[in-house]
DNA sequence: CCGATACTGCGGCCGCCGCCGAACAATCCA
DNA sequence: TGGATTGTTCGGCGGCGGCCGCAGTATCGG
């Protein structure tokens, strides 16, 4: 009986736009309070306080108590990794473009990597440099490229997640990079201050150092449409 | 405006359980036309007929029109991908045994290639021996591997899929084998009558001839428990 | 100890949507 | 051509569930 109902289960949480924003809202890894979650959901609090509630015991969040606060995260990276796939499917009519979606279509995060125009810029710019190959499912590292990496500072965490990923970007309908190597790759880039994370949003900024940094190090132009 | 509602709109189609039945039913890539997947849903015809037509209208089923049937399929790869995804959320609570799912558990198709516990023991015989590395989202086949698998009758077709891929197994909770090599591999056992599809499900029965083959040349025990 | 803040539980309203019965359109076969 | 099969459209019923107002509990600061 767990099988067949399970996806439908699952989906129908994600399928009440609250709920959806507030999944949304947890994308990029952080943890947020109820209060935070219920403004991002666009409801009242003790709305916001049943969701959490359905999602917690589905599953899909983790929460802790700290005070008077109840941080709320999403529990697995295989939750991200299936609001990613849901994303990446295609809409039927091309991509309409939204109030503010410029930024985020430019360069956001991605869970815990880059994503966006400025995502797929870099994983096409290593791949042109020989670095890396990329294919909408699978990925790999050259020594050239490891070594490229070390040398810009990006040197991936030791894990047991894998080393190169790709991650279908659901704006430009290609892959950027993601796993160990995404991860550190955009550590190094928010260290550098080349781009900066921003309230309220998964949109990031580049900065001006970032748009020569990208021009030198990786040999693209940063300077997306506004 | 897309954006934020893309994804409760899709998952709020994949939230009924009818709707749910109907992409299961096409999980495996198969075509079927709306009365069976009517009798797949558990509903009339013309509710089905409601459902299959929001279903591609939003994109994610394509229909082809023979005489007085409509074959409906999935769309696109990335609608299988996405489904894989939801149903490898973990459930919170261990996964309960339902009427008929111990066949399904033990062998099914998941899209293309093989799944359940003869999935993954194929990758884990296919690692034990030094072919191949999986984690749960990268894949590599060795040279040995290649040899072995090309040795086996299983030679993976052209395309530009990715040639190993893991697909995350939501009955075993492990990764097995996928993309090209898995596909390959599949299309062999097959072609050996080491297994054989099932009408109306995607589980698959493991001839006696398969028990044999898999012991002799993959070196484990496909009598899975009953 | 008291007020303020964060969150949860309950009850009731209301709207959306899945479902089916019936009728209609399209196609195949004899 | 006429009956059988497949599939779609329409209309109305019924129920599930999201939403908020209100009230209650826990925690922090002074």
């Amino acid at each position: 009986m767990t099988d067949k109902t399970h996806l439908a289960t699952i989906a129908a949480l994600l399928g009440e736009p609250a709920r959806a924003n507030i999944l949304l809202a947890l994308f990029d890894g952080r943890a947020l309070t109820a209060k935070e979650l219920a403004f991002a959901a666009g409801v009242m609090p003790q709305t916001a306080s049943a969701h959490l509630g359905k999602l917690t015991e589905a599953g899909l969040l983790s929460v802790a108590a700290q005070g008077r606060h109840r941080y709320f995260r999403l529990a697995d990276p295989t939750v991200a990794h299936m609001l990613e796939s849901i994303m990446a499917v295609r809409a039927p009519e091309p991509q309409r473009i939204w109030r503010g979606g410029e930024a985020l279509r430019n360069a956001r995060t991605c869970y815990d990597h880059l994503a966006g125009r400025l995502g797929v810029a870099l994983a096409d710019s290593l791949r042109a440099a020989g670095h890396l190959v990329l294919s909408p499912d699978g990925g790999e590292v050259s020594a050239e490229g490891i070594a490229f990496l070390r040398d810009f500072g990006a040197e991936p965490h030791d894990g047991k997640r894998i080393f190169c990923r790709p991650c279908l970007d659901w704006s430009e309908r290609r892959p950027h990079l993601a796993g160990r190597v995404g991860a550190a790759l955009a550590e190094r880039c928010f260290a550098l201050g080349w781009v900066v994370r921003q309230r309220d949003t998964r949109a990031v900024a580049i900065a001006p150092v970032g748009l020569d940094g990208f021009a030198r190090r990786f040999g693209f132009d940063a300077a997306f449409p506004p």
